[in-house]
DNA sequence: GATTGGTATATGTTCGAACAACTAAGATCC
DNA sequence: GGATCTTAGTTGTTCGAACATATACCAATC
């Protein structure tokens, strides 16, 4: 395959692509026999450390939003992980909290995310490692910034 | 936000993840004016460097699926970026060619492409930013090597 | 020259993600 | 106590991505 253009005008975005889409597709890969998709696994987790939740906290917490927490939900109520519970102090709300069915998917969630990660990090020494996480994060910064300060731009021009 | 327990199984794995969520919302993001939704820039892109093209050849090079580029090609046909014309040495294949009026996007996306990478790169001095790149292309061979082994058990499994 | 195998593309489905619009229930203030 | 604002969730839509199938068409073999 020869050099895409996407690759000279912007090689590390092109690069964040394809390694996203490689993780994605991996994580995905590992999940499958679970019966979980990706990112349902970001929600039981959460269940499970810190008990009922409701899909308010959910969002914020997972950093998604509401419609996407809503559905999502709803998928693992289907699949039977996942339960509701009218909150007593909010007739709006209801709690999620994991059925205990589902404790058994947590110790293999654990093990796939550890496969998953050495999978990735793959042979790197521990320097290239932690070089590796600090690259990250720096982007991860620059990505926020830039994209609270478009934020604040739209709220300016509207 | 306190920090998930994703982050303790798998910091790297996490940081992709959050990475990659936080850039493709800032390309979705400058992409927006142009009516393009990320990842048909990529389709166009090639379109315009290297002429028309059947959609085998789009799904190699952007190494997407058949099914998605259909799709995408369908979007941007109804657009008016695109446009189909019937393949003269196979009637099975349909040539896809970016129309006259899609010239204007070009340079559009070229100048939102290096914003993306701007902003992604942030002040990073460029010895951070190679080492960033390194980085992310020995992430992208591990994750190909893990995935070419899996589809390699999945073989031998079936 | 009809069957078989491979290629080109399309459709239907499932997901996650983002946006807009909506309902219902609480909270506040006059 | 009634109008208003906010918060909690839901639904509908559009998109990209992946998977399984289906429908053409071409090509080679028997």
């Amino acid at each position: 395959m020869e050099q895409p253009s996407a690759a000279i005008g912007g090689p590390v975005s092109h690069a964040i692509f394809r390694v996203a889409r490689l993780h994605r597709m991996l994580a995905g890969s590992l999940l499958r026999p679970t019966g979980l998709y990706p990112g349902q696994e970001l929600l039981m987790m959460h269940l499970w450390d810190h008990g009922p939740q409701r899909q308010s906290q959910l969002v914020s917490v997972l950093d998604s939003d509401a419609p996407t927490v809503t559905r999502t939900v709803q998928r693992l109520e289907r699949a039977g992980f996942v339960r509701r519970r009218p909150d007593p102090t909010d007739a709006r709300a209801s709690l999620i909290e994991p059925t205990p069915a589902s404790r058994h998917l947590r110790e293999q969630i654990e093990q796939i995310w550890q496969q998953l990660e050495q999978l990735t990090v793959g042979p790197l020494d521990p320097a290239d490692h932690s070089s590796a996480l600090g690259i990250l994060e720096q982007l991860e910064r620059n990505l926020v910034t830039a994209t609270t300060a478009r934020a604040c731009d739209d709220e300016g021009a509207n």
